[in-house]
RNA sequence: GCGAGAGUGGCGGAAUUGGCAGACGCACUAGACUUAGGAUCUAGCGCACUUCGUGUGUGGGGGUUCAAGUCCCCCCUCUCGCACCA
């Protein structure tokens, strides 16, 4: 190696060997330190890491390098998230097998995580695409079964034709599918069900206890899960013999409905109209939704429109015969499918009823303000005091809400209700490149688990994905045909496979015992190692995977596999990383690569970068000048040390007794730049600012030692400063500072070696400069000894030139000192 | 529409509890070294005015204060999330 030059290739490969060969990060739970979990997002094998990938697996790697400094065991493990749709569309494209394509895939990605020199224990790898991985999946999926967690349901599902699959929401762009661009249907499938919604009140409980999650995730898990609290309320319906109940949130203006709105598929709408001879209008309205639902654009909303079903409903507490309107505004999914119309105080309704001429009743009133139904432009839907109610006129809203509600309940026509937006879970897939749920139809037993003993269902490698994209295993009878374990009868197969989402809803779990094989978690493991103190990943996971690793882990410990509540103690999300303003991607040619970068400029430049541009939770612009200086800050490091290495491997590390001036300057410089360092990194992730202070170091270590100062500081001083540079560049640029480290004369890694203390001692500056101002302005500064008294202070100040100056010949009314800072003189 | 976050030089971004706005880096300008410079070093670099200097300046407007990027009120713009949720 020309050790002339900084070799960042030869560097590299040096120490990435070495911490290979030696396996430098492995951990175990036998340790006397504390244990820190620090977890990135596992990625999809997808074929190359991106700038995401650097960004995001750069800022973990700083976290855990630097938490293994503060002498923790730390567990920082890597793997991938295998199964999914992408495997199959290239098996397709590319006339390969998806198990093919994955594991080449990984084989690539890992290689190149590895030339990044991130710090993973790699022998807790992780491929959810693995039979030893899923087989515990699938056993979880029996233990929800049985105890009444998993449940299959027939319902509407996006359904694509021609790609033979149904898909989930996020995959369907303005009712198109997102592979092939051809319409997508609603479909009635089977399909199975994760029983989220018996865990909505914790999972929405414990968000207030996450205190070390971004606020902006738990508003979206909040929103997401959508409580609301409010009444269901029966009206009886003029000549049906069924009921209709309303969910509301404001039973207050109950009084003020003036007709009823339903969804156009809801479950009673055929019966409902039978009979009033309005039947095919109906009919042809909920097929006229259904298809402007499929079709529409998310950004606009559909204009309201509604058709009378020819049925009246009864007011139960006015008698009134409201009119009820199949209306395409109402969703059956939500609440109970039919809305009580309040046109003075909701909006929707209020748009609605003008629209058709329906009455607008107040009954709330504001204060201050005298509403009319007939005049009002648009609905009131504050709080206020009821009018035209009954025997609840006069009462403010909040107080009727009960009133009216707890009446409901007596007279046994409504009840107090709560309703949440959070649906469960369908975790059926449709496709072949999943771990496949392990239940079995049989004829005359009905659904049946496979026997855990039977596990795993296995993933038939042998097969074909056709253009089509139909899952082989719907016509493999190799795969389906089987056995019922209850009966002995012949029995089929369960041929749909795992949403991806349950693998990575658990396997930061695994982590803690990759290799345990007498079941899923080693309850000793993963009680040392969980939760995760610290996970990092992209803010696009926000609800889906972040929401269903907190609901598999609540599963989990009520099954008795874990102890802990929540996952992920602290969270950090981090930004996007754009180019030219707008996110990389190929269509609009602003991708970077990685491994063109790293050849270029060493990983270490990369990472730097990386970690310099933007505060982690920021969106990064990727400046190719910019890692141009990253990379000559890494070869301003590398000079000095290489210029100065006699002197610097000669000098003692002992501090002497007495220092001249600029060696105090540097010594404090440097104990004030490793409490700043620390600081910066230690729980504020502030890598740009602490980067930034090592670069003010490295800057006052040049002019110190130029060669025209007059007095340079004495060498121990500049070893000390030099090394701290290395010890706080560590974590970032971790090659680098290893090599210059060892060359510098130390027998141990500095990957083991203890994170630098600074002496608070040295932090403290002998003189301080005092801004001078005037009115506000500043006027003048002044040297004064650090913590000197307000009397000196003023003394100085009024004697200085500038400050007679100003306020000659004018009256001083005030001043006002802060110590060490600054001096206000008010005069007028 | 609702919710969250943000708005600071040419650019990325700094600025404890209110206390020198623009750290650090990029770009740019001038100079040095050099056969050469896309290496390195030195100096400059918010804007305006004629220089020392003075004025002005953190999206806009108002306020509190000796003092506001920071606190309060109103408005504007952008990004993200949710979106007829009854």
């Amino acid at each position: 190696m020309n050790t002339n030059i900084y070799d960042f290739a030869a560097i590299e490969k040096k120490w990435q060997d070495k911490w290979k060969n030696e396996e430098t990060f492995k951990v175990s739970s036998k340790s006397q330190a504390k244990k820190y979990y620090l977890l990135e997002m596992f990625p999809y094998p997808s074929g190359r890491i991106h700038m995401g990938h650097v960004r995001n697996y750069s800022i973990g790697d700083v976290v855990a390098r630097f938490k293994r400094m503060q002498g923790y065991n730390v567990l920082h493990p890597m793997g991938w998230d295998a199964f999914g749709l992408p495997a199959e569309n290239a098996a397709i494209k590319h006339s390969t097998h998806p198990a093919k394509w994955t594991y080449e895939n990984i084989d690539y990605m890992k290689k190149q995580l590895q030339g990044m020199g991130l710090s993973y224990d790699w022998s807790r790898e992780i491929a959810t695409c693995r039979p030893e991985y899923y087989k515990w999946e699938q056993l979880f999926f029996i233990k929800l079964y049985e105890k009444g967690l998993v449940y299959p349901k027939v319902t509407t599902v996006n359904w694509c034709e021609t790609c033979q699959t149904v898909l989930a929401n996020e995959q369907v762009i303005d009712g198109c599918c997102w592979r092939c661009d051809e319409s997508v249907l609603p479909r009635e499938m089977n399909g199975w069900f994760f029983k989220i919604t018996d865990y909505t009140e914790e999972l929405l409980a414990e968000c207030d206890n996450l205190k070390g999650w971004p606020e902006k995730v738990l508003t979206m898990q909040r929103n997401w899960i959508g409580k609301s609290t409010g009444a269901e309320i029966d009206f009886i319906v003029d000549g049906f013999d069924k009921k209709l109940t309303i969910f509301t949130t404001r039973p207050d203006t109950i009084y003020g409905a003036t007709f009823m709105s339903i969804a156009p598929d809801h479950k009673y709408i055929h019966e409902l109209c039978q009979g009033t001879g309005r039947e095919k209008e109906i009919t042809a309205f909920a097929e006229k939704t259904r298809i402007e639902k499929q079709r529409q654009n998310p950004e606009d909303e559909l204009a309201k429109e509604g058709v009378f079903t020819g049925r009246y409903a009864v007011n139960p507490f006015t008698g009134d015969k409201l009119p009820i309107y199949a209306a395409n505004f109402v969703l059956a999914e939500y609440g109970t499918g039919a809305v009580m119309a309040v046109p003075a105080h909701d909006q929707r309704d209020f748009e609605f009823a003008r629209q058709y001429d329906l009455p607008v009743k107040v009954v709330i009133q504001p204060a201050g303000e005298t509403l009319d139904g007939k005049t009002m432009t648009t609905a009131y839907e504050e709080a206020g005091t009821l009018v035209n109610s009954g025997e609840f006129s006069t009462l403010p809203s909040d107080t009727a809400k009960i009133k009216i509600t707890e009446q409901a309940r007596e007279q046994g026509f409504g009840k107090q209700q709560t309703t949440y937006r959070l649906r469960d879970w369908g975790i059926s897939r449709q496709r072949y490149w999943g771990a496949p749920i392990p239940m079995i139809y049989c004829q005359k037993c009905g659904v049946q688990p496979v026997p855990e003993k039977d596990l795993p269902v296995t993933l038939p490698p042998d097969v074909t994905i056709e253009k089509s994209g139909k899952s082989p295993l719907h016509d493999l009878a190799s795969f389906h045909a089987t056995t019922c374990p209850r009966c002995g009868g012949p029995g089929r197969r369960e041929t749909d496979t795992m949403d991806t989402f349950v693998e990575s809803s658990w396997y930061y779990a695994r982590y803690a015992c990759p290799g345990y094989t007498e079941g899923p978690l080693d309850k000793q493991e993963v009680d040392y190692w969980l939760p995760v103190d610290q996970y990092i990943g992209g803010v696009e996971h926000a609800i889906l995977h972040l929401l269903y690793a907190r609901f598999f882990t609540k599963v989990l410990r009520d099954i008795g596999y874990l102890s802990v509540n929540e996952p992920f103690a602290n969270l950090l999300t981090q930004g996007m990383v754009i180019k030219d303003g707008t996110k990389m991607s190929k269509s609009k040619g602003n991708v970077v690569d990685p491994d063109v970068l790293i050849k270029r400029y060493g990983a270490d430049t990369v990472r730097l970068f990386s970690l310099f541009a933007a505060p982690p939770e920021r969106d990064l612009e990727w400046s190719d000048q910019g890692v141009e200086g990253a990379y000559r800050f890494l070869n301003r490091v590398y000079r000095f040390v290489h210029d100065n290495m006699e002197t610097l491997t000669r000098s003692a590390n002992v501090l002497p007794e007495t220092l001249n001036s600029p060696s105090r300057e540097l010594h404090r410089k440097t104990h004030q730049t490793i409490s700043k360092v620390g600081s910066d990194i230690d729980g504020k992730f502030h890598f740009n600012t602490a980067i930034s202070a090592v670069m003010e170091l490295t800057n006052t270590l040049y002019t110190l030692t130029g060669e025209n100062v007059p007095e340079k500081p004495r060498t121990e001083i500049i070893k000390e400063a030099v090394e701290a540079i290395i010890q706080l560049l560590s974590p970032m640029v971790p090659h680098f500072c290893e090599e210059i480290w060892q060359r510098l004369g130390h027998a141990t890694d500095l990957s083991h070696s203890p994170w630098p203390s600074f002496d608070p001692e040295a932090i403290k500056e002998d003189f301080i400069t005092l801004v001078v101002q005037i009115n506000g302005k500043v006027r003048s500064k002044l040297q004064v000894a650090a913590d000197c008294d307000e009397d000196t202070v003023k003394e100085k100040t009024l004697a200085d030139d500038k400050v007679q100056k100003f306020i000659d010949g004018k009256t001083i009314r005030k001043m006002i000192i802060v110590n060490n800072k600054l001096v206000n003189i008010v005069v007028s």
